[in-house]
DNA sequence: GCTGGACGGTGACAAACTCACCGACGGCCC
DNA sequence: GGGCCGTCGGTGAGTTTGTCACCGTCCAGC
């Protein structure tokens, strides 16, 4: 076969039948498109499915003054479920969909999605895990943006990005937009930090020097 | 028949094939609940798909530090689906649904709604509809606790509560709740509003005295 | 009446955001 | 190399919002 054996990677569609299977895999393409690319956002709504078979969408909402928030990452193995029926329902809102990374992604066009749920309740459960995925993701959202302190997580968030790397490559205003703050509020936390030896900074680029401070300040609860 | 033609009070359930009305009807049963009741929360997951025939349902979420910011409300005629998918994939987290009137709503056993999902495309359309609008629900919820300002959502809110009366009967801790914050601040936003000769307040009770005022400041962009 | 809990007001302080501005760095062109 | 410009980061001052501690008032139940 020409098309790589994806569905395999998916866990929740490991399990469907081979024939699903090899209608899914027929029924689809693969895609792919290039860092920085808008997968979808206000006024350009895909009519796939994307299942994500490499790199990583990053997912945020840019409010009316400009401000910008992430609300979550789609990583290889997972799908776009969520922004898609969100956005089908025309319930115009501006979240958009941004290729953090080169990716590639196994298109499923919206009738043979149609067809999959109604047929394949193993392929139902694994569209409303991915719903229940993206939702509680929005829960901790919330929950952060509304009680959570900025140090905790800025921590948080410099270890995630960080990816078990020992430095990450991104300005004080990109990690401001990670937690919907303004990019001084990053500067002097991140300043704070550096005092503390805890990082040290140049320009584009933080070295993690202490990683168990950081995460310890991030689990302070 | 005994059970009251409910179904028709749905908006994307009334175009349904008449068969497959009166197999829901006879699926599901109808039940209620006196003002107060918890719906659902950590431990304590219906199996049923709830459709809100009279009352509401506020849904909200409390953080570790025990406090507690509103998501969104379930309003008559509309649908449970986002929390029940997400507590069904055991993700635990602490959204939990409060009557905040008594309320009634037809009760669909988790058999029948993944036989309706399955079979009835129009019934999928509906399901993901409801999620749709949820997951807008909370975009906005996110972006206000974010970017917005305390005195244009404590406006908007209070006129929202209101339902077009002149009063409305709310603690300013349930208001705190409702924006995600401090009761000290609500106080002082309503401190301020009364000053202005936008309301009038008493124990447990707020009169709106200037509605055009609080909307227009609640619409500054 | 008395009393305990809910309700609301207030001052002082801390955290976070806003605004304005400035310098430092890097790429680019000459 | 030198100059230029846009991005990046630092900083001070002021405002808004959240936190903490405390107090008085109102009301329901005894």
């Amino acid at each position: 076969m020409t098309q790589p054996d994806w569905i395999d990677r998916f866990q929740g569609l490991s399990t469907l039948p081979a024939q699903i299977k090899q209608e899914l895999t027929q029924r689809s393409r693969v895609i792919s498109a290039p860092a920085g690319t808008t997968i979808f956002g206000p006024g350009n709504i895909p009519d796939n499915l994307l299942l994500l078979l490499s790199g990583t969408v990053r997912v945020s909402q840019t409010s009316e003054g400009g401000r910008e928030i992430v609300l979550y990452r789609v990583e290889a193995g997972e799908s776009c479920v969520l922004t898609t029926a969100c956005l089908l329902a025309h319930e115009a809102y501006s979240a958009e969909g941004i290729a953090e990374t080169d990716v590639t992604a196994a298109a499923i066009p919206r009738a043979a999605f149609d067809n999959l749920v109604s047929s394949v309740p193993a392929f139902r459960d694994f569209v409303f895990a991915a719903y229940a995925r993206r939702i509680t993701d929005l829960f901790r959202v919330i929950d952060d943006v509304a009680f959570g302190r900025i140090d905790m997580r800025l921590a948080d968030r410099l270890i995630a990005l960080s990816g078990g790397g020992h430095d990450l490559h991104v300005t004080h205003q990109q990690l401001a937009t990670e937690l919907g703050t303004a990019r001084e509020v990053v500067s002097r936390q991140l300043t704070e930090f550096q005092r503390r030896d805890w990082i040290r900074q140049s320009r584009g680029q933080i070295d993690l020097l202490d990683r168990a401070a950081l995460a310890r300040l991030a689990a302070t609860a």
